[in-house]
DNA sequence: TTATATGTTCGATA
DNA sequence: TTATCGAACATATA
């Protein structure tokens, strides 16, 4: 589930239920160990009897700070996801890791896919330094947005989907981004006029900002978001006579209104 | 049974 | 060398 504002939200669960809290244990849970990208010893020695005292996110990539300095670093893949609990007897199903605090809660990472990824980082800046990570889409310069893109070959929605320029877009906010637009997304970057690109980051940016609003909860999304649409044969209210297409675009499972969205001449 | 899944990375190719 | 494309990763669900 984790694009831009589900990684954002699951911030908040640093920064408002456990922070400054005493960690006292960890579970790990993941048999073929797939998911910690440190050993389990590092993760669970940097864990137990430190707190998390700040944290920082860029597009889809989670960090928190532990009070002895170092980075817990968390990435969700396709189907990871944080969840707070407090029953002392059950965890989530696939809990890869729990945390255990002072208070009782606890913070599990739960990842039925396990494309996830755990780690201790001893420095956020080395990690930037040494990986094509970009700025984050809430953060980017329109005008470098627009640089990252305009001279570019290769299919809008490919190049949106990447996230060493700027960083959070995913599969379903590139097709409700590209819907909202009315561009299709197999147009080439080097076709989209300077003005069409800025259009475009505004209504990224304005789609994360009401999926955070909501709390990530797709059934509070308003009504005429197209994700709501995402399916073949579907009918979004504003084009009731052009039904959704799906089509494969950067190798993965897109969808487009044709009526809205054509090719260009 | 087969297809698909809200992500990233690596190797082949142009 | 750089840009792009496709496959691979591991597992659940429809």
């Amino acid at each position: 589930m984790p694009e831009l504002p589900e990684v954002e939200v699951m911030r908040g669960y640093f920064e408002e239920v456990v922070k400054d809290l005493q960690v006292t244990d960890v579970e790990f849970l993941d048999p073929l160990d797939k998911v910690y990208k440190s050993s389990k010893e590092e993760i669970y020695n940097n864990l137990v009897d430190q707190s998390f005292i700040k944290t920082e996110r860029i597009g889809k990539y989670l960090f928190a700070q532990l009070s002895n300095g170092k980075w817990l670093h968390l990435h969700f893949g396709m189907t990871g996801s944080l969840e707070v609990f407090t029953d002392q007897y059950s965890l989530p199903r696939f809990t890869r890791m729990a945390i255990h605090f002072e208070d009782g809660s606890r913070l599990a990472f739960v990842d039925s896919r396990k494309f996830g990824k755990i780690e201790i980082l001893d420095s956020l800046e080395k990690y930037k330094g040494t990986h094509t990570l970009g700025e984050d889409l809430l953060s980017i310069k329109p005008d470098d947005f627009v640089m990252a893109l305009k001279d570019r070959k290769i299919p809008i929605k490919a190049a949106l989907l990447e996230q060493k320029h700027f960083a959070g877009i995913g599969n379903w906010i590139a097709d409700e981004m590209l819907f909202e637009v009315g561009i299709h997304p197999e147009e080439p970057c080097n076709k989209l006029t300077e003005k069409e690109l800025k259009t475009l980051l505004k209504s990224a940016v304005e789609i994360c900002r009401t999926a955070i609003r909501k709390d990530t909860h797709y059934g509070d999304f308003p009504d005429d978001f197209f994700v709501n649409y995402r399916k073949e044969g579907a009918v979004h209210p504003d084009h009731p006579h052009s039904k959704v297409e799906s089509l494969r675009v950067g190798g993965r499972g897109t969808f487009i209104v044709p009526e809205k969205q054509k090719l260009k001449p």
